[in-house]
DNA sequence: GTGCGGCCTGACGTGGCGTCAGGGTCAAGG
DNA sequence: CCTTGACCCTGACGCCACGTCAGGCCGCAC
């Protein structure tokens, strides 16, 4: 199949696919004495994969890393596109849930805060973070309960949860400012209530992946820059403090 | 509240807030006497739909175009996202359906031919295409009814529809081809076709409503274009044949 | 008064194409 | 055999929605 096929096939435009060859992601398998560019089965194939992920919001490079990924069991790009979508039907369902709330509160004479509106939409910016999360946690048990969990979650489970997680971050910057060790029982309670605040709300979180989530503190410079932004220090005194209460508890 | 504030809100840069600002869909309503941009709740709605907007899709150009449209009541607004949202759940649910098609045919060992791939996916282009007839279309009842039929239906139908237009246009084709005048006959009778095949499988529709859209057979140019590649002149052959055939009914 | 974080305005860079310009290719019809 | 019109090629520039410095002005805490 030459160019103007494929792209009538595709939905896509003959420019697409010309730019598509010249970054390297997509080169035609042949070409005629001419010229021509000549798509193979292969091709069309590598096209689908490479419009969904177009589609779920993948830059064009790093659809070229997942293809390009050694294992490139054809599966994997299934599982990961079937797990994306459905990522995607719960934002769209949360948003257009938001916007009955607002049409509902309109209806009523009720007028939201803008802050009642951006918490769910832009707010904490979840695309990003779920995007992240996701690629870090592939697609382990906790990170789907948590999904799960999480999104029957009404605004006033979000504030307390906000009110919890600040509560146990005051233990840890009062433990500091006391001049406490990381290491010291004081610092160690502290994490222990953040492990069961993680386990009551998100997923159930044994001291082992809570001493994996502390080590991740220090070396994923969102959580550190989280931490540095309450108290200069407290990244690396919660990431000790976690692992030393996971190491206790394991004694 | 100042850019900063604004930006942590809703989620997005000071550059995007900057950017908004230059090109003028979003212009703080007040400024320090230092020059610092100051954000009142009302620009906080504005933002939020324009944050809205931007999701699904619009350009900010066509965001402001129906930000400033003059009928601004905020029904409209709330109206038309819950429109959008709902056809992107469909879109999404379309998507989630193939994928799993696929990863039941892959465990299955019966590959699908890229063909068949594309179809439900890239194909025939959907989104430019609903995006298309829902600004035509609004929210007619035809629409939904025809969102709402076709959102269940499987290859094979869509296999038959595909088979019977086509069958329905070599009705035309060779009703023009043989000098038959397009309000002759046999041209009416192929019009009468194509009119139950729609009711058939999209929507009731009536001879007047088929006049409307004969008469788009020639003002859009995407549909005569559809008809020009099947045969020169067809475009108009259709249209005229598919608006005598109304006015016979008529009568 | 001196940092230090936040704000300002240019100005240039980037990703994912759209859109000509200038020219070769190929199958159908005269 | 030759022409014609649709399709293909390779640059090269344009565009949108910002990202990313650079250079400099606030403002308030110590």
């Amino acid at each position: 199949m030459n160019v103007g096929e494929v792209a009538a096939l595709a939905g896509v435009t003959v420019r697409t696919l010309h730019h598509y060859d010249r970054i390297g992601l997509l080169s035609p398998s042949g070409r005629t004495a001419a010229g021509y560019r000549q798509y193979a089965p292969a091709d069309l194939d590598r096209l689908h994969r490479v419009l969904m992920y177009r589609e779920l919001g993948f830059s064009l490079e790093d659809v070229a890393a997942v293809l390009d990924d050694p294992d490139a069991d054809p599966t994997v790009h299934l599982r990961r596109q079937h797990a994306l979508l459905r990522e995607r039907l719960e934002r769209t369902r949360a948003m257009l849930a938001a916007v009955e709330k607002e049409m509902e509160a309109q209806h009523m004479g009720v007028p939201l805060t803008p802050e009642e509106k951006f918490e769910v939409f832009g707010g904490f910016d979840p695309d990003r973070y779920e995007a992240e999360a996701e690629e870090r946690w592939g697609d382990t048990d906790a990170w789907a309960e948590s999904k799960r969990r999480t999104s029957s979650y009404s605004k006033d489970d979000w504030l307390r949860i906000r009110d919890e997680q600040t509560a146990v971050d005051e233990r840890f910057v009062a433990a500091m400012r006391s001049g406490a060790p990381a290491d010291s029982e004081a610092a160690m309670d502290a994490a222990e209530a953040a492990r069961q605040s993680i386990s009551r709300w998100f997923y159930d979180c044994p001291p082992e992946m809570h001493a994996a989530l502390g080590r991740m503190y220090v070396e994923n410079e969102r959580f550190t820059a989280t931490y540095e932004t309450v108290a200069p220090g407290l990244a690396q005194y919660v990431s000790t403090a976690v692992q030393a209460n996971a190491a206790r508890q394991s004694d």
